[in-house]
DNA sequence: CTGCTTATTTACTCGTGGGTAGGAATGCTA
DNA sequence: TAGCATTCCTACCCACGAGTAAATAAGCAG
């Protein structure tokens, strides 16, 4: 970095100057520009997860990265821009799950719950906080319909495999699009608390969602084994008492 | 009512004052003042669940009720409280609901489906919001311990009726943690959007969902129907192609 | 009628926080 | 060296909203 200054002039001299273009410093002052936004945008995302929208000042954030507010600005040019920013750095991960899982060469309810395992991450990961809890309320009428937009996207995209999944025989009877809500719901308000429990990870959470979405509360009837018998008989005697 | 005023005098004029007691008049004033009280958290729950806690005003809460701010002040003390007392009559649904549950002589996965479409229901209530999305980063320190725990209270209520369904053997294996955060976060997730789309009553969402949590995705080998071996060639199918 | 209580108002205070104006470093270009 | 662009800061403005002081209206008690 600080050395390029001082090589600069001898290859000037000997007459290349094509080579060490006077533009590459500029090109690496925008890159370093790009840098510091994201790096902006990353610490708004810690300071709304972890205190909140409204109760985040720009102040706030300006401290997290040791920094004044005027230099945010000079990033943003909105406390409404930093939360979009967040929202869709989130949303692209489940975007990319989408495109991800239409390439797998399996059933509609597997290709599903891959999907759902993605969307679960993302919601556990940093911009999860943006990107579900963002609230249109907060927002300016044109970006709260462009927030919409992008979650129907994302529900759309879910009740799709679900309508898959009932065609291809995968996925059992139900309505879409309640069924949808649930799944989304669920993995949805994860945002709420995994702050405050770390014990699993993100993919562990949604591993175990799916788990308990696919094969559902109701025991499955397999042949009886030993154990599925005696659980059987303590139903008896616990609805006989 | 009205007409209570104009026939005192009357008795009084009998000679029977023990009949209509002095008192009375200002026991109604302190039951007036206690429905005007549940007027203005009822009034306040609305009006965060259209725009938001902190989107809300006392003011916008007074226009609401065609008063203005002090007179909001002259029933509860602060706005924390307001939202304080919107959370705990939306949680009082639900804790009713484990009470009525107790009773039932079902099985546990039946108890806990009971309890569910109860707890659905009043998520789309008019206090649904509050009770959800009442933001620990909200309120005070006391507050949100208090709130927390009966948050708690009720986490802890849902995986003890898993408990006992594994035990009597109507619920299929699972972790009863993890299955308790998926099942409330699905029901929990309803106050986000229930506003927006009202096409069904909370009861008949929470049912769905209720269905959709005891089944599962998968489906369920039964005798095979036509259609069940229609799909599973269908599935076949789309796997071969 | 006089005085006390309840209920509601008008008219404020004051802190907080989003956003900005304008200047000072820093460094590149000529 | 001057000159221009980039980056960041100090010092502000100002709107909004929680909460309050104090006056007023409306009853009711003696």
């Amino acid at each position: 970095m600080s050395n390029r200054r001082s090589s600069s002039p001898v290859n000037g001299a000997k007459g290349a100057p094509a080579l060490v273009s006077p533009w590459r410093a500029s090109r690496e002052r925008l890159r370093d520009r790009e840098l510091k936004r994201e790096a902006v945008i990353r610490a708004a995302a810690r300071e709304f997860n972890r205190k909140g929208y409204h109760n985040t000042s720009l102040d706030d954030i300006a401290a997290a990265l040791e920094v004044t507010k005027p230099t945010v600005y000079y990033y943003v040019t909105s406390k409404e821009q930093l939360l979009f920013e967040c929202f869709v750095a989130g949303v692209e991960q489940i975007r990319a799950a989408f495109r991800e899982a239409r390439q797998l060469p399996l059933s509609a309810r597997e290709r599903l719950s891959a999907v759902l395992r993605h969307y679960g991450e993302a919601v556990a990961s940093e911009f999860g906080w943006c990107m579900v809890r963002a609230e249109d309320q907060d927002l300016s009428p044109a970006m709260s319909r462009h927030i919409k937009s992008l979650k129907s996207e994302i529900d759309q995209g879910i009740r799709r495999l679900i309508r898959e999944g009932l065609q291809d025989g995968s996925i059992a009877e139900c309505d879409p699009k309640m069924t949808a809500f649930a799944l989304a719901g669920a993995l949805n308000w994860i945002a709420h608390w995994y702050r405050e429990d770390q014990s699993l990870t993100g993919a562990q959470i949604a591993s175990a969602f799916v788990t308990v979405f696919e094969g559902g509360l109701r025991p499955r009837r397999g042949p009886l084994g030993i154990e599925s018998r005696t659980r059987r008989r303590r139903m008896r005697d616990a609805l006989a008492r």
